[in-house]
RNA sequence: UGGGGUAUCGCCAAGUUGGUAAGGCACUGGAUUCUGAUUCCAGCAUGCGUAGGUUCGAGUCCUACUACCCCAGCCA
């Protein structure tokens, strides 16, 4: 949509939120909230949220809090917390005041229950958790009533504060809210709201020996923050009529309004944050940064940026329908951004050697060429010609199949921002494999046309005296299989692609590279964007390939 | 067999008093190009899950089907 910038992205839930503007719903105010449980890293399916609901905010002169929805002690931590914290604030958002935790809320939670119980609409139930489920009933079959369904107000007083005081091991009860065992919608079959859980929190300690469920939580958090429109994805429609009845039965300041939309599905990748977490645990990929994964934290490492991510959140709008979004789509806004951001730069990853035998031995010319094409306020760099050469290995055939715009033996090529060159010799070693290239250099060339006859095209190059050993990391699609998750019989782990990574060590970049920082991009030319890793260093200078160019002679060698 | 949803080009997605199918990605031609990149031009749904119906006219209204997704954690 930033391509021709014509049609504005809406969707429905901004829609909705004209609509109540006009009628003057919650006081003309907007505000929203993210509400990530720290229990993994976020990706690209939570960008999608984060651009939503911050988006929302901003589009509309609102606020939007982060919030942490932190209701199990036992699968969170504060490393997720931070590396959450990190992710948005990268992403370029700001939040309202504070970072907020649903632990903030804790007491206010507990003595809403308190009111929820002395108004004879929850109770301390003792049935087993297999009980439970058998007292459900079915999606086709209504539940039963809990034998402890109804006791009275002060016997379940006694025992929520029991529960509270730790006195009553986990396990043992929970506190339900009594709606209707027969209701079609499960969730509102008297849905557990706080149980006893003596584990001890990444906020609050061990001050808690009972947690407030999500349904118990999230809707009160939303109120007790003045949130106007709570977004949340289409999983959770069925908790709707529930999240309701909870503000409707209970003294909270203000009513939010639950809206759900589709969550983000991308091809040949996951978006289970259970799923992401066995990669990590069990090393199929280095981290939860590694390059391979959909985390933000993954993407930036990769190479992703922050603009390109937000463009992409623009381009696949959002809507209430299921879909998987082609991570061609991705890989377009990535493009997008580093062809017009990216300085130029020309690296050499799998070099073929080249003697330029009319160019004296130990002579040095320097050319300065732009750093973008297009973009002259990037500048400019410097790189170094010589006697001895590298090109890239791929470059050279010693016949041309049709169509080549390459190096071919007996005929001329440009050097990028250099002199044409031509191949007068090939040097192979016994078993055949081409060891060097002997060429010579038309000196009428630089910056100007041969004369009298044409060079095939452009090839990059690098001068092996001057250039900057490095490694370079080729990244692919983590899985090869569109859908990894799709064979009910097969375990997503069995497509994970082998060739994901690559990784190239004796390759050579052209001297300005030296002593890069990490994050930077550049456009390799004709290879594709790449960005200085974090592993890198003035001794050993890492580059992660981003993504590749967009390359018409690969599907010519296909057809 | 219960409840809640969704169905518009290969993918995403506009379409809001019914008026004669945006755009992006991908793809296919062609032009420019010292990146087979970029850019530019052109092409790409007589049809909107299916079948009926209402209407001068329906993706938009009605009816009946079909497919797919979510829900039976003391996870979120």
């Amino acid at each position: 949509m930033t391509k021709h910038d014509n049609v504005k992205p809406s969707n429905f839930i901004h829609q909705i939120i004209e609509q109540d503007l006009e009628k003057g719903v919650n006081g003309g105010q907007v505000i929203t909230r993210f509400p990530p449980e720290p229990n993994g890293y976020l990706h690209i399916g939570h960008a999608k949220s984060i651009c939503l609901n911050f988006g929302t905010a901003l589009k509309f002169g609102g606020e939007c809090n982060l919030r942490f929805d932190d209701t199990n002690p036992e699968k969170e931590s504060q490393e997720y917390i931070d590396s959450i914290i990190r992710d948005v604030s990268w992403l370029g958002f700001q939040w309202a005041g504070e970072v907020r935790y649903t632990s903030d809320y804790f007491q206010q939670l507990h003595d809403w229950a308190v009111h929820l119980i002395k108004a004879g609409k929850a109770y301390v139930d003792d049935l087993s958790p297999e009980q439970m489920r058998e007292y459900r009933g079915t999606l086709t079959e209504p539940g039963r009533n809990s034998p402890y369904r109804e006791r009275s107000v002060d016997e379940n007083l006694a025992l929520f504060e029991q529960m509270k005081d730790g006195t009553l091991p986990e396990g043992s009860c929970v506190l339900r809210a009594k709606i209707d065992m027969a209701a079609p919608n499960i969730n509102l079959r008297d849905p557990v709201i706080y149980r006893i859980r003596h584990a001890h929190h990444h906020q609050t300690g061990d001050q808690w020996k009972i947690y407030p469920s999500y349904d118990f939580a999230h809707g009160q958090s939303d109120a007790i923050e003045g949130i106007s429109h709570s977004i949340c994805t289409l999983e959770f429609e069925d908790h709707r009529p529930l999240y309701d009845w909870l503000l409707a039965n209970l003294p909270v300041p203000v009513v939010p309004r639950q809206y759900e939309f589709a969550r983000l599905n991308l091809n040949y990748t996951i978006t289970s944050k259970r799923k992401l977490k066995q990669l990590v645990d069990e090393q199929h990929v280095s981290g939860w940064n590694d390059p391979r994964m959909p985390t933000i934290s993954g993407l930036r490492r990769r190479g992703y940026t922050p603009a390109a991510i937000r463009n992409f959140c623009d381009m696949i709008g959002v809507t209430r329908s299921n879909g998987v979004v082609d991570m061609a789509m991705l890989e377009a806004a990535i493009r997008e951004d580093l062809d017009s951001n990216a300085p130029r730069a020309m690296c050499v990853t799998r070099p073929l050697k080249v003697t330029i035998t009319n160019f004296a031995e130990g002579e040095e010319e320097w050319f300065e060429l732009p750093a973008h094409p297009k973009d002259d306020s990037l500048g400019s760099r410097r790189v170094s010609f010589g006697r001895n050469l590298l090109i890239e290995q791929e470059d050279f055939e010693e016949i041309a199949p049709r169509k080549w715009k390459r190096l071919a033996a007996g005929e001329a090529v440009r050097l990028r921002g250099a002199y044409v060159i031509r191949c007068d010799e090939v040097i192979k070693n016994e078993a055949g494999d081409i060891l060097e290239l002997k060429c010579s250099y038309d000196p009428a060339t630089k910056g100007a046309n041969p004369e009298g006859y044409k060079a095939n095209g452009v090839i990059h190059w690098v001068n092996a005296d001057r250039s900057v050993p490095c490694e370079v990391r080729l990244y692919d699609r983590l899985f090869t299989e569109a859908n990894p998750e799709a064979d009910k019989a097969r375990s997503f782990l069995d497509f994970i692609n082998p060739e994901s990574l690559v990784v190239l060590t004796d390759c050579r970049a052209e001297p300005g590279l030296a002593n890069t920082e990490p994050e930077t991009h550049f456009q390799f030319e004709r290879l594709g964007y790449f960005t200085v890793d974090q592993d890198s260093s003035a001794e050993r200078l890492v580059f992660n390939r981003t993504v590749t160019l967009r390359d018409s002679w690969a599907k010519i060698q296909q057809s």
